[in-house]
DNA sequence: TTGTAAGCGTTATCAA
DNA sequence: TTGATAACGCTTACAA
């Protein structure tokens, strides 16, 4: 077996209770003895079993994090990572480490969680999305657990803290930004729509198109999964119509690129012919071609602030339930251009 | 306190030790008992508690990850999610579940994973990573703890189970695949030196070269850190040589997404002008403007087998180090064409 | 086939 | 300021 806080003790000529208060940081312990039993912790190399502590203590130091079902495409988006990265910060400082549930269907996932909070393996969870109705978010809500949301809770926004941007005016502006540049016709290419973001999205296109007086137009409003199968066909159908949008708001980075391809395969120039802009300013944004221009909406502070929320809640459980907004910001670059009107 | 075994028990008036049985299955338990603590525990909502169950058996089920460190700009790179989403599977399929260091520098994540390892909180670890004389890898060696490495160990590869592509196999293959289309002037594009990864392609790319015969030019070969600042720089160089390669072998989809960029920038078409051929075929080399082809390593497959791997160690300690080999496989696309010599 | 009881490595309460 | 000692919830000899 590994050194225990005992091999401690009687190394440092103190109980055992003592080496705990020291590791505690308990003032009420004399320098000296402090100091003896820290060479000792040294000497032997202890570290604390953090299942024991876990027991003892009913906290587990670690924060669990829940993502889309991983046999959804969209694990595959770099927003993911770079969330992560946001959370991880804000749990390292706090010395918290990261857990993770995976599976590949929806009930594998909500096993999964029912059984990170039942088994106690967490002390608190940062759901990576948010969906309309949404068993495991519900559960969450339900089990009286530490959670935050990264997205806008589908209902009782008001009793759950969630980090999110002001997707509304996001994409409000991102399509004010097209008819800035004198596009008038304007086409929305969303991705699920079972995702809350997705609707934030579009209502927001559609306050811009009502609001300069432009007509809203079914057929301008397409939704793709661009990575599954036939995922360009929305394109094709969109582009093929009698006055095709010269202009496009789209919901994600990734599906722009997908978009960029299928319009480059029907020979139709971004962004002479047809200007896009975008969601998220993930990397790739940077080295496409061409570069797009895209909503900045700070991946990284997301999971910074849903991190620093989180560990509140869990520090302090009668936190009042609140929303962190997080700004976003247009990040021009070369696939839009104001409309050649010859 | 949530429900214990205790409260089990007592629903269904048994001893608690017998509760523990029918949760491990035990065969020498009566049908008739089992069904009724199956029954009380249903009734209650019982869920094992993690820690105790770790505590009492010293296992916890779980799996840490270690990646690079989140400040590594490779912690952007689509790789990930993907073998994390391979060892997922094979981790789920064994009732084990993730758990994740992090850190910002080289320093954070070894201590991280010290802890984890000394605070038992992890049954064994997957190293997603094989950099040239890693603090890590050396501790975990030392340490005689399960774990296993995705990519070729600097040193001791034949104490160390890895998994791996045979990296310099495809390099070799990838490089010939341009020399099969004419090319005779071929450029290398490496990534970090420091990654085993890195010089196995490298070493694959030469061997090429010379077997067909051609000279091999300093000149030819780059590294860049095409997210940081100035990583366009050597693609620039590379190409003002007197005689600029017309084929470019590159280490990874990501960078060669980033060559696309610089190369359109300068006005170089691709292929016409230059072919292209990269490593790992994410999802992105096929949605890039032109697709590009790549060696497809299988990732998902990698973590998958590294997780079956990690897991067997665990299971059956005396495991002799094996290496495991997952097959590549060239994947054509649109970034690749017939030098035109006219 | 089942129950009793010790032990896993901590923390925390109560005395001293 | 420190030491005994009882939890924490589970597993596992050993007994019955």
């Amino acid at each position: 077996m590994a050194v225990t806080i005992k091999d401690v003790a009687k190394l440092a000529n103190v109980a055992p209770s003592t080496v705990s208060r020291v590791i505690a940081n308990n003032p009420r312990i004399s320098e000296a003895t402090k100091k003896r039993v820290k060479e000792a912790m040294k000497e032997l190399g202890y570290h604390p079993n953090f299942s024991a502590r876990s027991l003892a203590n009913q906290n587990t130091q670690a924060i669990g994090i829940v993502m889309p079902s991983s046999g959804n495409s969209v694990f595959q988006n770099p927003f993911f990572p770079e969330v992560i990265r946001g959370i991880s910060a804000k749990a390292h400082e706090n010395k918290y480490a990261l857990y993770m549930t995976t599976g590949t269907s929806e009930q594998e996932m909500y096993d999964g969680v029912v059984d990170m909070i039942q088994g106690r393996r967490v002390d608190g969870i940062v759901l990576l999305y948010s969906r309309v109705d949404d068993r495991i978010m519900t559960y969450l809500q339900e089990s009286n657990f530490p959670f935050v949301v990264i997205g806008k809770p589908f209902r009782n926004i008001e009793d759950i803290t969630h980090i999110d941007n002001d997707n509304f005016r996001a994409a409000q502006d991102a399509t004010e930004h097209l008819i800035q540049q004198q596009h008038d016709r304007i086409g929305f290419v969303g991705g699920d729509r079972g995702l809350v973001v997705t609707v934030d999205r579009l209502l927001g296109y559609e306050k811009a198109i009502q609001k300069a007086g432009l007509t809203y137009r079914d057929d301008y409003v397409v939704h793709e999964e661009f990575l599954e199968e036939g995922g360009q066909e929305a394109i094709n159908e969109l582009m093929s119509l009698e006055e095709p949008p010269t202009g496009l708001v789209v919901t994600d980075d990734l599906m722009a690129l997908g978009i960029l391809k299928t319009l480059s395969e029907m020979d139709i120039k971004v962004p002479d012919d047809i200007s896009v802009i975008s969601f998220n300013n993930v990397m790739l944004s940077e080295i496409s071609t061409p570069s797009l221009t895209s909503v900045c909406i700070n991946i990284f502070w997301l999971g910074y602030e849903a991190a620093d929320s989180l560990i509140e809640k869990i520090k302090v459980p009668e936190t009042k339930p609140k929303r962190v907004t997080v700004p976003y910001r247009l990040v021009e670059r070369n696939s839009c251009q104001t409309r050649q009107t010859n």
